[in-house]
DNA sequence: TCCTCATATGTCAATATTGACATATGCCCG
DNA sequence: CGGGCATATGTCAATATTGACATATGAGGA
């Protein structure tokens, strides 16, 4: 018997989740999940249409043809009870250590290698990328605050909410770090 | 002309970073990525054995052949002038804005559909596992801080150093924002 | 002595992800 | 009126990653 948690894929409960705060055609799925912004999964529409098929035949969401411009009719995807249901027992699974892969650090941990001048301008591009991703969070979260739901834990806003401030923390965390580095390569520079 | 910086793919440059501190064969490579725990990619010996096969037919790393024990002989790897002078670049070249994917907060992002109860009890798990890691991190960090390598930034402790200080912020912070999730559960329960 | 585990290197099929190619319409701007 | 862009849905080849299968030896414990 398969885990009830793994009705579909890391890709499918993304795409679930969308459809579960609102009905979407494939295109604003796409659109969604093209930038990370808010939400913490990507990817392209070549990996999304092929997804919504597998959902559509495994009954886990359903879709209305509307006729209109382009060269295929547009579908309207909805989920389905199944769809709500599969979706509420993996969010609360069983939680598998997930692979840390993080390109980033990786870089840094081979920054040893190079100029101490060209690992602090590294060093500072990277701060400014943390920051200018901030700057969108809070934006975001600004743009929902004034809603009351997002105080109510059966919201999707409430959610979004708790989602949002975990990205501002570890952005904010991030560039502190990035600060306490460029602080790092300055004191070993006074040392020499 | 390709990107110099793009001598090898990502897992390629996880590796020479490996081999750029010692020379190793591929089963301490796929030992030393089985767990990210104080670096920051993983990979399996399936995929590290084909691509250390493509370094070394790029010139990147060169091997010796060790006669042992076992059913095909050891090979010992050792990064190249070449595989260096790569690493280096790539570790100084553009930053592409890599995507955020992150399982957890992608659970998160739909925890609206659970009972708050369910909600709480999740996050407290998540708080546990990010706490175990948290001292693991702390340990490797502890073993490392006698040298006085650590403070010298082209010595490989230094950008171990730095790496682990930036995990052990972040496993921080993540800790933090779990308690935080908890109060705004607890909030909420008080407005019922 | 037998069983298991660590050492050591590989292949292969399946799945996940990216990037390019493909197509057709309506709208806006110059 | 022509060109570019957003809308909208797909396919396909290439690459990345996982998980299973395969093999052989030496060391250590039951």
């Amino acid at each position: 018997m398969p885990d009830p948690a793994a009705a579909t894929s890391n890709l499918g409960f993304a795409i679930l989740g969308l459809l579960a705060r609102r009905a979407c055609n494939g295109y604003e799925v796409a659109q969604r999940m093209r930038q990370p912004i808010g939400y913490f999964w990507t990817a392209r529409h070549s990996q999304i249409y092929p997804e919504l098929n597998r959902l559509d035949a495994s009954g886990l969401v359903e879709h209305e043809v509307i006729e209109g411009a382009g060269p295929r009719p547009t579908k309207r995807y909805r989920i389905t009870e199944t769809g709500q249901a599969a979706l509420a027992a993996w969010v609360v699974g069983d939680l598998e250590p997930q692979p840390v892969r993080d390109l980033e650090v990786l870089r840094l941990w081979s920054i040893w290698t190079v100029a101490p001048a060209a690992a602090v301008e590294l060093v500072s591009r990277l701060e400014a990328a943390h920051r200018s991703v901030l700057d969108r969070y809070l934006d975001e979260l600004a743009e929902i605050s004034g809603d009351p739901g997002v105080r109510d834990p059966s919201n999707p806003l409430f959610a979004s909410r708790i989602t949002l401030e975990g990205g501002i923390r570890s952005r904010r965390t991030a560039l502190e770090w990035c600060a306490w580095m460029r602080a790092e390569f300055a004191a070993a520079e006074q040392r020499r």
